[in-house]
RNA sequence: GGCCAGGUAGCCAAGUGGUUAGGCAACGGUUUGCAAAACCGUCAAACGCCGGUUCGAAUCCGGUCCUGGCCUCCA
């Protein structure tokens, strides 16, 4: 894994040996989740599920930041109860997240059910002498965290304090004793929004509770911190000068630091404030989930991504990249679809391979292997993707040879014996990238039914059509069955004749 | 200004010292009544620019240009 906090790609040397333990900065839910979260959790997950199919035992944490000031700012702009807020977008978030086929997390602790952790933390960094009570002008009690204390203050984001002096606001800084110094606690004065504390009421500053929660969940100095490059600094910074200095002496706090680049509209980041953002829900309205979640992995997570919509004259919004991914996913369901065809029909036991069919063998069974050894590199995913697709190509390639070659028993029973094989491997290939997780017949109908929708389209008018064109066929009229599938493509249904009769399909 | 990324064929995107990445698009072919799908081939003597090291550089070193990010809340 490439490490932030070294700029080095290094082997995974878990504390525990087989064990992992990994924490990630989650969402601040004051809002729906956009593409850029998506993007992270999907970064995450592929860890999780790749550590998981090497055969480590993986506990995996994923934070809630359900109090802060952008979520009391919402909910009173709203007059909404704050935790209600959070909870209503807790509660979206894990759907969406859900959706594109993340696993849940082992823990996911917010920061509102640890304000005993949270409390006794900042505690233990004033009786370290770290962290420093501040009576507020207006009656109430801030703590903040002295950076004078800890020395290693700088190390993830190499910016040195003296430089960071310079740039830093003073308007805020009235009642610290050195303007870089952060809080860690947040006195909240007469009627304001807050927990009972040893300071009065208040709530955490913001990187206090991944401080307080990893340790709860992982314990100190565990395996593996994640998050968006964006909190590099000054939140993954802050919370290693927490976490460190309440350890002194005790080595760092996280081992390894993973951070996931971002998703860019138009070259920029895509984020809330720019308002540039595309909602994940925005996505799954109009592209399959596993669509955007190949979409997502087609770039090496450390990479930007760009993140492109187009505005047709008709006025839908489309996801170019998106799309292309959408056609990717189909074919790989079709070609799942065809090897389990082929692995279902009776043929002889298989002998000796054929000689045509050797390469095929070698590719198809040598595919997982790839994206193992893809995935180990630092989860590169565009490596692993083309050893699926090579795996899709050479199964294609054998469901032709089978066709073809439909009297040759010899060939037809090891066909169908590397279809068996074939079919696994897809499936075990795509399932560590968390793709092609339902039936082939399951994702046809979905897309089918969404695609329908989409293009306001009706599924029995187009059988008709194509019942209208079957007939034509028979009498050899072909200048009209032309003409039917003409109509039918400007409508966006394509039309396939096969053995079988004819089939159709919506395109993406 | 400081720190950190990235610039690879029409487009997306791997590779990080010497033999095919992969995908999309386009074009040609096999197949088809014609198509579609699938497969094969072409596009591909590509690596921002200038120097250097080396038998050999997209890859290492020095410089330089461009784009983006962080330095304030952010995935």
């Amino acid at each position: 894994m490439y490490n932030t906090m070294n700029q080095r790609l290094e082997p995974l040397a878990p504390v525990r040996p087989g064990e992992v333990g990994i924490y990630v900065c989650g969402p601040t839910v004051y809002d729906v989740p956009h593409a850029g979260h998506a993007r992270s959790a999907v970064a995450f997950d592929l860890l999780v599920r790749h550590l998981r199919a090497s055969g480590l035992k993986v506990t995996f944490v994923r934070n809630i930041t359900d109090i802060d000031d952008k979520i009391l700012k919402r909910a009173s702009e709203t007059g909404e109860e704050p935790l209600s807020l959070s909870a209503r977008m807790t509660g979206i978030y894990q759907d969406d997240i859900g959706a594109i086929n993340c696993l849940e997390p082992d823990h996911q602790p917010k920061v509102s059910d640890h304000m005993p952790e949270v409390i006794s933390l900042v505690e233990k960094l004033i009786e370290h002498g770290a962290g420093y009570v501040v009576d507020m002008p207006n009656g109430s009690k801030d703590v903040y965290f002295s950076l004078k204390a800890f020395d290693g203050y700088g190390k993830l984001s190499r910016r040195n304090i003296a430089e960071l002096e310079v740039g830093a606001r003073v308007a805020e800084s009235d009642q610290k004793r050195d303007p870089l110094d952060f809080a860690l606690w947040k006195g909240a004065p007469g009627e304001s929004y807050g927990w009972q504390s040893p300071w009065g009421k208040g709530r955490p500053g913001w990187h206090i509770e991944c401080s307080a929660m990893s340790e709860k969940y992982l314990g100190f100095g565990f395996d593996i911190h994640g998050g968006g490059m964006d909190l590099i600094f000054p939140h993954h910074e802050n919370e290693i000068a927490q976490s460190e200095a309440s350890h002194p002496g005790q080595g760092p706090f996280a081992r390894v630091w993973m951070h996931n680049g971002f998703v860019n509209v138009d070259k920029e980041k895509m984020s809330k404030s720019l308002g540039n953002f595309v909602t994940i829900r925005d996505v799954l309205g109009r592209n399959d989930p596993e669509a955007f979640r190949y979409f997502l992995l087609t770039v090496q997570y450390r990479g930007p991504l760009t993140f492109d919509s187009v505005k047709l004259e008709d006025g839908r919004v489309v996801f170019p990249g998106v799309d292309d991914a959408e056609r990717r996913v189909d074919y790989l369901y079709t070609t799942l679809e065809r090897l389990d065809a082929l692995a279902k029909q009776p043929a002889e036991p298989a002998g000796k391979t054929p000689k045509e069919l050797a390469p095929l063998e070698e590719v198809i069974r040598g595919a997982r292997g790839k994206v193992q050894a893809a995935l180990d590199d630092d989860l590169n995913t565009p490596v692993a993707l083309a050893a699926i697709a090579e795996l899709a190509k050479a199964a294609n390639d054998l469901c032709d040879l089978a066709v073809k070659r439909r009297k040759d028993k010899v060939l037809q029973g090891a066909a169908q014996a590397l279809a068996v094989v074939g079919s696994a491997g897809l499936r075990s290939s795509a399932d560590v990238l968390g793709l092609m997780v339902t039936e082939p017949a399951e994702y046809a109908r979905r897309t089918r039914e969404r695609r329908l929708r989409i293009r306001g389209l009706d599924a029995s008018s187009i059988e008709k059509s194509i019942v209208d064109r079957t007939d034509a066929r028979a009498q050899k009229d072909f200048a009209r069955a032309d003409a039917i599938r003409a109509e039918l493509l400007v409508r966006g249904v394509e039309i396939a004749d096969t053995p079988e009769g004819t089939v159709w399909r919506i395109g993406v």
